[in-house]
Formats: structure tokens, sequence, C-alpha cells
DNA sequence: AACAATTTAGGACAATTGTCCTATTTCCGT
DNA sequence: ACGGAAATAGGACAATTGTCCTAAATTGTT
């Protein structure tokens, strides 16, 4: 087999149990175990759990650069943009309740680890950031483009952190929905809106 | 020593260690060397980890309702109260931004580990809920107090993650002005508030 | 002071960890 | 078909893990 082919499902598979066990609980064994293949082969590709993590985190963000990427592209209105990122908590509901969100869970725990690749998985929250500011700053709201992106990324969060807690499918409809009315407050309103759940 | 104070010194240990590295990656190793016992000792006070995990726990529990008690004895207003739970975020803000929340990353590691002590750990953010709850409740919003309640919980995670990820600040104070400008709204309003943040 | 119960220290134990080496197999250009 | 490079398998290695046992030390009571 072709080791570009290897090293590629080694990342993916890497990818995979890093999201479901987290990085320091996942080991070599795990992830030969699914790729099918020895353990002495990763020397082959990398030399370091760090550097299966680095590979991983570089695979997220062309991953996620390419999902925005189509979404710029798909030509609708900004605020169709930012919907389209909201609505990720309810596409990839099932996995968020069990496992969190993938970038949210993966800088905590390199945080808590000290560990210094910390910085390089928060690039896949500015990723994030930086479009949802774009978003903002074509609906007009120039001064406050980069607060309303960090707020919408921390309300997905939190959406994130609280239905992999409690497992309540019903919270995460009504706080998408709240978004959604929230959104269309910021993109409506002359005046600054009040924050706050709507009710349905 | 008595073999109380032993056990408490160890539980104490166990829990900011948890809070700072992890449950998985925290060794008896660590929480030995921190209490200053030999390894061997802790087998007569606890048979396996996961029982130092529920001591720990049960730790958090009593401890937040005592501080929730606390507040609550101290006769303010409901809204003073909801203020105080927002107001964390600001306590704490050099340990949250560190380490997140306390109770946020436990039951998301307890999630992706699979532990059958993740319910558990969830009872202390069904804690803060339903004494969240109750104020809203005091506040004439009976109907959707528990919605009210789970959307402040979902912020506070949300502000919490983005600022370990980023180590932001003044994106903490936004969002915590933020929330207490949503709240003051959901207090005036007869009608139900729109949701966002404030300018500042 | 002597005794029994509680508490502690030190280490054994098998299993697992990340890392690294070497022999073997597979692949591809000639 | 052959030779050299790429890729893989299998295992060695020291370190660390959670668990568990036993002897020693400490404590409190008589």
């Amino acid at each position: 087999m072709s080791g570009k082919a290897t090293r590629d499902q080694i990342v993916e598979a890497a990818d995979l149990l890093f999201y479901h066990q987290g990085f320091d609980h996942t080991s070599f064994a795990d992830i030969a175990g699914t790729v099918k293949i020895s353990r002495g082969n990763f020397y082959y590709h990398f030399k370091t759990k760090d550097q299966i993590l680095d590979a991983v985190i570089d695979a997220r963000l062309t991953k996620t650069e390419t999902m925005l990427d189509t979404w710029q592209a798909a030509g609708d209105t900004p605020a169709d943009h930012i919907r389209s990122f909201i609505d990720i908590l309810i596409v990839n509901k099932a996995d968020i309740m069990r496992f969190g969100c993938p970038v949210g869970t993966m800088t905590t725990e390199l945080s808590k680890l000290g560990h210094p690749s910390q910085p390089g998985a928060c690039r896949v929250f500015t990723l994030f950031r930086l479009w949802l500011r774009r978003q903002f700053d074509a609906l007009g709201r120039v001064e406050d483009a980069d607060a309303l992106a960090m707020h919408v990324l921390a309300r997905s969060q939190g959406v994130a952190t609280l239905s992999t807690a409690f497992g309540d499918e019903d919270f995460v409809r009504r706080e998408v929905q709240a978004m959604h009315d929230w959104l269309a407050s910021v993109i409506e309103g002359t005046d600054r809106p009040a924050p706050g759940p709507t009710q349905h």
C-alpha cells in the first residue's frame, strides 16, 4: 500500500479517537487496532504521538477551511452563512451529545495538559471566528463584528457542553432557535439588540 | 494522624488535580506527591481510583450546595442571586482561563470515557440548574424558568470554554456584561426579550 | 506500661504506555 | 526478472499505571 494512504488512515483514525476518547486517553494500540496495522509501523510515519496530534490538527484545519469555503461559495446571504454555522448543532447533534464539540473539547484538554500544540488546536476556533467576523462585517456590523462572532461561538460551545452533560435534545433545539431569533434581531434592528432566549 | 483527616486531604488534592490535569491523566503518584503520603497507603482509604472520583464528586456537591445556600441566605433579591452566579466567571476568571469550568470539563471528560460516574458529576450541574430555576420562578417566570436557567448555564459554559481557548480577558468581561444586560431585560420586560449581546 | 486497633510505608504484581530497533516483505523502475 | 527503495511486522525497552499484600509504626485505651 502507498505510504501516503496508510498515513492518511492513521490520521483519520486518530482524529476520530481523539474526538471520542480524548487525546491523552488514546493509545498507539487503539489507533493500530482500528487501522489494522502493527504498532511498530507507526514509527515509520510518525516519530512521536505529538506528531500525530499535529497531523490531526492540520487535517481538521483544512477540512474546516473547505467546509467554510463551500458555505461561502453557495452564494447565499451572510445571514444564511451564519445560520449554517448555528445549525451545526442540529446536524451533528448526535455526536455532540455524546462527545461534545471536537474543537472545544480538544483545546480544553490540551490546555489542561499544558500541551505545546494547544495554540495549534485553537487555530480551528480562529478559523470559525474570522469567518463569522466576515459575515457580520458584510451585515454592516463592522465595529462589533468580532464581538458578535465570539458571541456566536460561545453560545454554540455552551449548548454543546450542556447537551453532552444532560443529553437533552429539546434543549439543543430550543437554544438553536433562540440563536436564530437573536440573529434575526441583530440583522433587522438598527439599535443594538437585547440578548436572551425567546419562547417556542 | 486521624484517618479522616488524611482521607480529606486525599479528596482535596484529587479535586484540584482532577480539575487542573483531568481525571484520567491524574495518577495515584500525583495525588500521593501532593499529600505527601506513600502510594500504598491509598488502599486503606480508597479501594479504587473510581472511589476517589466519587468522593471528589460528593465533596463538590456539598461545597456547591453550601455556596448556593450562602447566596440565598444573604437575603438579596432573586435577581441578585442570579447575578452572583454570573459573576463566578469574573471571580474565578484566572482559574477558568487556565482550566475551564470544573463542572463542565469533568462531565465532558467522563462522557468521553464512558465512565459510570458521569451522571454523578452531572448532578453538580443539576444543583445549579434547580437553584437558578427557583430564582427565575421567584421573578415570575414560572413557565420558562427551567429554560432560562439552562440558558444561563449554557452561556456561562460557552464563555468558560472560549476563555480557556483564547485566554482573552476582555472577552470574558464583555460576555458577562452582556449576560447582565440580558438578565435586566428579562426582569423588566413584560414581553419575552430577544437575546444577544449589547455594546460597551 | 502493655495491649489491641488504626493507620502508614514500602514494595510486589501484571498490564500498558510511548519509543525505538531490526529483520522481513512489498513495491516499482529498469 | 532483478535490485534498490519504500513500507511493514514483530518485538525489545524502560517507565508508569492501578491494584493489592504485608510488615512496621502510630495511636488510644486500659
